[in-house]
DNA sequence: CGCTTGCTTGGAGTGCACTCCAACTCTCTA
DNA sequence: TAGAGAGTTGGAGTGCACTCCAAGCAAGCG
């Protein structure tokens, strides 16, 4: 039956390769498509307690099983996880990205909603991007009058 | 004794005010400078515990109190937390706005180090900048991916 | 004078996002 | 075939940043 997310439009390589230097360790590994749980933990950054977590929450889809009853993460599941690191990252609220994940299961009747969800999600960004960049003015203030008031005093000692 | 900040270089109005549309519900009353607890909840967003919150934690130097013991806030401490909630608003954990606070409090031998400490947070702001541009590409191609199903969709329909 | 409203305190409670634990079972290498 | 090192579960615990509570004091108003 349906547990396998079956609505994942995946972003291709140029789209998910943007950004994020380093913040994954290491590189998708091409050729396999079954990956334990710690692999998955070490490509995505987030630990194997999390993963676990992530599905208990319904945040990922049911993950399959090996015979004996282990994860075995494909392809697709690491599309997802790209994501919601992405979503993650952008401070959106765990609730949020279950919500999510539910239209998802839901299916393409709620490709409408998911567009909204996305859009306002957007905004929100745009505006936490506009309320950084005012406050690194602020910084940007005081640390060059801390840097004036670190000269003065060395010119004064160098004086003495 | 000297629990009163002397060493807040109050940033010019400009400088404060720009940004934050309307995050300061309440413009700062002109003409007085006492203020209650309420009022300064009202001007910087923050409830009435949280002001008592950060005082008792040290993020705040003791407030004035009037005869009967009420706080008092004055314009040096409504500059204070100007500061205090931009740097909450870029994440800084509360327990370095703490340190920060220690160190304005220490004097000007310290300058140096609160230099340091704000240059390395600036660091941190530009990255999480990069970081949210970069997520926001991956947002705007997902939504464009969601606007074309739709639209496909409704064309469908109509032709039907 | 009584009532409402606002302020005080220490300490307890909340919500979020993990994070870890105990007590297993399974897989792999020697 | 033995042992190390992965993986499994439900549930409890952690850290952060508030947030609220109870009980009490103080000021202003009709």
């Amino acid at each position: 039956m349906g547990t396998a997310m079956t609505v994942i439009d995946d972003a291709p390589a140029e789209v998910r390769a943007c950004g994020e230097l380093e913040r994954q360790r290491h590189r998708r590994p091409e050729g396999r498509d079954r990956f334990t749980i710690s692999e998955v933990a070490d490509y995505t950054g987030l630990s194997a307690h999390t993963l676990r977590w992530y599905e208990r929450i319904g945040l990922m889809p049911l993950v399959d099983r090996s015979h004996t009853g282990q994860r075995r993460y494909g392809p697709r599941d690491l599309d997802w996880l790209d994501l919601v690191g992405k979503l993650r990252l952008t401070g959106m609220p765990v609730a949020d990205m279950v919500r999510f994940a539910e239209l998802v299961r839901q299916g393409e009747e709620t490709v409408a909603e998911r567009e909204r969800l996305l859009s306002a999600h957007r905004e929100d960004v745009r505006r936490r991007i506009a309320e950084l960049r005012s406050t690194l003015d602020v910084l940007d203030y005081k640390i060059d009058i801390y840097a004036d008031a670190r000269r003065r005093a060395s010119e004064g000692a160098s004086r003495t």
